[in-house]
DNA sequence: GAGGTTGACACAAGATATTGTGTTTTTTCT
DNA sequence: AGAAAAAACACAATATCTTGTGTCAACCTC
């Protein structure tokens, strides 16, 4: 740690407190050559996600932009899609990882939703996955009325 | 230190290594409840960050400042300026430096703006960039619009 | 200006971190 | 893709930090 004041490398701990509720921890120190205090943080990495577009492109975990897609979903239904982003954002940094496809990323707002309120589910699901036909739209329905008549059977 | 995965408020260190040339200290440490491991950083406390102008000057960086000229770019574009000093001033501080140039500084919120909003880029662009004369301007937009040819072809 | 809160300072005994060396994995750059 | 750089991992011997307890000063808040 080098010493602000005089630049020299070495420096030795005089107090070391946890703040923050534990977040971090401050210590007090004091230069080896020109016994100058200064004080430094120990802090979290931050952790930053990039999530990882099908053409491979990679950009970094944008909130909002998640909350726009889960907001068009929600729409005029039972469901907080802030809570939602919240509960995503938070999952991410508990798994430590840094990178998430876009795929999974929608996998993990498709989980919360069918839990939550199948049409908003049905609504995300049908953009996610692009839903270009018919088809593959009546099977993911009846996929989703599979697991409710599952549901009901508990 | 709180295990960000677990919560748990003790930990030890695993690994500990000086980084940039000494300014801080990058630690590894293993959460003592659940074993996850993590990445600290010892830090300075808030270092005061100099921004040098082109003329060597140097003056404090002033977040203040720097929103006028943000504010200007993006005048009646659906861009929050403040969001965007408050993201740089964030980025200065975890990159740990003292110093930025005024040129540097320009960079990372064309960066940004290029990102959020084209014509605020733009706007930015052509004030920072001293774009004099008709042909740099031009020069700039198709580069632009090659960006966005790309961003569509997703 | 009394009271609460926070940071700086001191000290000492016990517990933990640091650092060299070396390998492997991951990320970045070209 | 291939090379180079950065980060993660391991280990061991030594040196340093942590944490409780307590005092004092500075700063808000009412």
């Amino acid at each position: 740690m080098n010493c602000p004041a005089c630049g020299f490398a070495e420096s030795k701990v005089v107090d070391s407190r946890p703040v923050n509720d534990g977040a971090s921890i401050r210590r007090r120190r004091e230069c080896l050559q020109c016994q100058k205090r200064f004080t430094t943080f120990e802090i979290m990495e931050s952790v930053q996600i990039f999530v990882i577009k099908k053409n491979g492109e990679k950009q970094l975990f944008d909130k909002s932009k998640l909350l726009v897609g889960v907001l068009k979903a929600t729409q005029k239904r039972p469901v907080n899609a802030e809570e939602i982003v919240n509960q995503i954002e938070q999952e991410l940094q508990n798994t430590l990882r840094h990178e998430i496809t876009s795929g999974e990323l929608g996998e993990m707002v498709m989980d919360i939703l069918r839990e939550r309120d199948e049409v908003a589910y049905v609504r995300f699901a049908s953009v996610y996955r692009e839903f270009n036909d018919i088809d593959t739209f009546m099977s993911e329905l009846k996929s989703l009325k599979r697991r409710q008549s599952r549901k009901k059977a508990d």
